[in-house]
DNA sequence: GGGATCTGAGTCAAAACCAT
DNA sequence: ATGGTTTTGACTCAGATCCC
């Protein structure tokens, strides 16, 4: 039996009540029919290469291949391989609770609930930096682990240990700096803070694989600033031409996205006949949106 | 303070494609 | 026509941020 919702079309309120409760059916419908995230993603990535909106504590990077590197070193095969890696990555998260500043902590709300671990959100920033040597899903390299083992003891088989060289199947970078003693459930004062040689071996990276981008400029050239879009960092002037023409054309992607529902809520309020919405539409503060009011 | 929204990565099923 | 492989896209998840 289909699910109906009505109310009597006789209390304003009720009325009111209903009306927001469709539009909330609205938003979980919405769709990206258009393809705008994927282009939208193009410039990200373009610009901002292995990073996304979510990683906001830069040493995780260094947290994540910490915890495989130790798995490997104690030789542990699937199917326990992935799920030591999940306590090991679970166990992080008191230790840095217990930090006076608790942002950027995954674990912090979700505790034990907690299902897109660290790992799966730096996994592809990893790879992108060169930290993750192997070219794969991390699913793939939980699964496949023990032919790295495998492949490990035939070359190691074939040379004498002094020459033995294990480039052939490196997984995680050579000069990944050393964990702190105790890592990861047995160490004091865990936090977010970089020390110098995890900063210079994470600047490092950036620099070898993503050489030609924006985050490089920024890395190397520019102090943190407070800015809403990179088209509007004070420091622009200094950037390559390239860069300047992606974001100049990133900033009418971004204008032409806003634009679209911007338009469409106004002729929305237009329809409903909502006069003081129409007007906070058309009073839109960004120029280039406002304009299209007019049409 | 809490709910709503934003953002990107990963998952998985459906669709599209390809070889036989 | 069938079966296998690849691609596509909706959906979910997290923390951050905004807004009431």
């Amino acid at each position: 039996m289909p699910s109906l919702l009505t109310w009597i079309d006789h209390d304003p309120t009720a009325r009111d009540r209903a009306l927001r409760i469709l539009s909330l059916f609205q938003e979980k419908e919405s769709r990206d029919e258009l393809g705008l995230g994927a282009i939208r993603d193009s410039f990200a990535d373009m610009l901002f290469p292995g990073t996304s909106t979510i990683q906001t504590r830069l040493r995780y990077m260094l947290f994540v291949p910490w915890v495989y590197r130790e798995l490997e070193r104690k030789r542990i095969a699937p199917p326990h391989f992935a799920i030591k890696a999940s306590q090991m990555e679970m166990a992080l998260v008191e230790p840095l609770l217990e930090n006076e500043d608790q942002a950027g902590i995954f674990g912090r709300v979700a505790g034990k609930a907690l299902k897109r671990l660290p790992s799966s959100v730096y996994w592809n920033g990893l790879g992108a930096w060169g930290v993750r040597l192997v070219s794969c899903s991390q699913d793939e390299y939980h699964r496949y682990i023990d032919e790295v083992y495998r492949r490990r003891d035939s070359i190691r088989g074939r040379y004498e240990e002094d020459d033995f060289t294990e480039s052939e199947t490196l997984t995680w970078h050579p000069r990944l700096p050393d964990p702190p003693d105790g890592f990861p459930d047995k160490i004091e004062g865990l936090n977010f803070n970089l020390k110098p040689d995890e900063a210079s071996f994470l600047l490092d990276r950036i620099l070898k694989s993503q050489e030609e981008s924006l985050l490089v400029h920024l890395a190397l050239n520019c102090k943190p600033v407070e800015c809403d879009f990179p088209w509007q960092h004070p420091d622009g002037e200094g950037f390559s031409k390239e860069h300047k023409d992606i974001l100049n054309y990133a900033e009418f992607f971004s204008t032409i996205m806003h634009g679209a529902a911007f338009l469409y809520n106004l002729m929305l309020a237009e329809l409903a006949g909502r006069e003081k919405r129409q007007e906070e539409h058309r009073n839109n503060p960004n120029p280039a949106i406002g304009c299209l009011a007019g049409l």
